[in-house]
DNA sequence: TATGAATGAGGTTTCATTCAT
DNA sequence: TATGAATGAAACCTCATTCAT
């Protein structure tokens, strides 16, 4: 009895599926790889450890998945915020946080994500999607750059790197906020970065 | 029969230490706490298994030792290089250099650090053992820029966050560099980290 | 679908823990706590070592259950019989035969119970079970002697003291019995017990 | 140089065992075969690990040593007293003293050994020795029957059951002593054994 | 003879994965 | 499809024993 082109079966596996993803980025982010287990994440998502193994092969897969689901969530908010009209300068403050509040909204993620980036060549193919992912998001940072270089709004300078160094300010804060070391407001935060690159960039 | 204060057992042990802490950061480095076992430890310093445990009473002890020894190693070159005179545009750009060249040499180094400072609260111990030492390494760099304000090369800004955002761009290129992303010389990479730093900061 | 209001499964979990404990207590008799291990009894078991821990969550917790179940079996049979009626000679006798022939019917369980008795502070939980288990044990015959002594069938001694006394002859022979020492036959054997613990305690 | 026909050496050689073995008693007293180690019967012999080695080859040969020792002090002691004079009721209890005060100062030595009866057949060859010295002392027993007999001051009795039978009592006895279950005097304890036996077999 | 650093076998326990129901 | 009992590989750690000094 298939409705709007899906069965009922395709949409029971779907909410499986998301359920299990959610599930295993909150139990992996709360206490790494190797010390989440199956059961955990099985419990979580209310379904018996089997039936984890009929939706993802592995372990290691849906942990794959997992992360995959995170950086793409991240990346669709981002790029949708970049598509929205404004300054570069304009622009270059809502991403950042866009950035910053999704880490504090997905704290579990954010220590999936960033343990694997620090991770290199060690799953590699999970750094290979991370890494690819990383670099879509890059990308975002990019595309604004170079339009404010086309403005005329920022000086010529290494797009890429700057992109990164971007990325990875925004990381250090997301970071302090996450500690609990940074005692400053969200506002001030994303200040803080922006203006440190933006006076590094702008002409 | 003591030599120079030291019996030729005390030089064995030093030596078995050291080789051991060596193992263990490649090995640990490479394949992370979990993934790294004590035989591969013991089999690449070339001692017995039991021999390990002569020497640190378990894997964790191992590994927190292994993580301190190259932590105190980077903070010694750094404190060892600041204190060196120069202006501060000049110690800044030194500093920078430092870092990226120890992680360069110190790949598998490199990795444990990142990935327990991206931890947070998994291995608390570890990871409070990491944080005080990733503060003393961001008080060499605010000392850096409290001294630069006073001499009127830097602007009065936030010496915390800049100091953190400052180990953020280094250890974001120099995740480049072993990534093989970046494509530019060290000297490149160096220069755009502390134009990028400086821009923002300087009067 | 249960049946007699038990499932299929718990039938199944019933025989295993069954199997477990029987197992347990043939390896752990023949070879004591520590010379035995996990992997002997699983075989003998018949089910692979990760199952034990299934149903036990550790080897001494599988000791102690073991040690408990023969415990509590030979107390059951002892308590069914002294509460059928007869003389407190008869009850005496046929309590010191039921011993003997638990014994000689379990003569793994029979190491496991005295080595237990024999080790007192080692094993302080062990112990203690142990001790309450044959505390209970002792009282049957301390309710015997009191009986006996208001029947006037016996006279007024220390009731617990001569309770221990019964069982320790009573071990004492059993334990020529399983050593192949003793040559008479079994009746003659509890013949000997009975009538040196009633002469020395009948009126 | 040697000395009353013993060279330094031997008497050094004599005075570690001797150290050793009063070490080891107490040790595996304490803690059981398996749980206690070598290096803690070293230590408390104040001798390295390895010359432990020098002196019995292997735990268990040091075990059955330490075994040994104590209960060939047992049986001399319980001898001596045999061959005093006196008439059979004052001699028995006079060993049944001698043996449950031995008990109490050699504690640890009275785990080793009951431990070891409990055990049957599983250190076979240490299980022989201990029998052979357990009958030895049974043999004290039986000739002060066979004596008693002799004397008419005994009925006629099976001499060997009763020899251990008077064992296994004061055994219990010296089992609640040690367990601080008793709460009457050393010579009560005497006392309750020596009557309950002597009520079971005199004339 | 005495030492104690080094060895490595051995055992418990965990947990990802499978499979019969 | 869903279950969860069963499996067994893998790894840490201990400690009796050896051996070079």
């Amino acid at each position: 009895m298939p409705v709007l082109g899906r069965t009922k079966k395709e949409v029971l596996s779907e909410f499986r599926r998301s359920e299990l993803l959610t599930a295993a980025r909150t139990i992996f982010g709360r206490k790494g790889f190797h010390d989440a287990s199956i059961d955990q994440i099985a419990e979580m998502a209310e379904v018996a450890k089997g039936t984890v193994y009929l939706y993802y092969k592995s372990k290691k897969e849906l942990y794959m998945e997992a992360l995959r689901y995170g950086v793409e969530s991240l990346n669709r908010e981002l790029r949708a915020r970049a598509s929205q009209p404004g300054s570069c300068l304009e622009t270059l403050r809502a991403l950042t946080e866009t950035k910053i509040v999704f880490f504090e909204e997905n704290r579990d993620f954010f220590r999936i994500y960033y343990s694997e980036l620090g991770k290199l060549p060690s799953h590699p193919s999970a750094v290979a999607m991370v890494r690819d992912l990383y670099t879509e998001q890059a990308s975002v940072f990019e595309r604004l750059l170079r339009d404010g270089i086309r403005r005329r709004e920022v000086r010529v300078i290494d797009v890429e790197k700057t992109a990164y160094a971007i990325a990875d300010v925004t990381r250090g804060v997301a970071t302090q906020r996450l500690l609990g070391t940074s005692k400053t407001t969200l506002e001030d935060d994303v200040d803080f970065v922006v203006n440190l690159i933006w006076k590094g960039i702008a002409r």
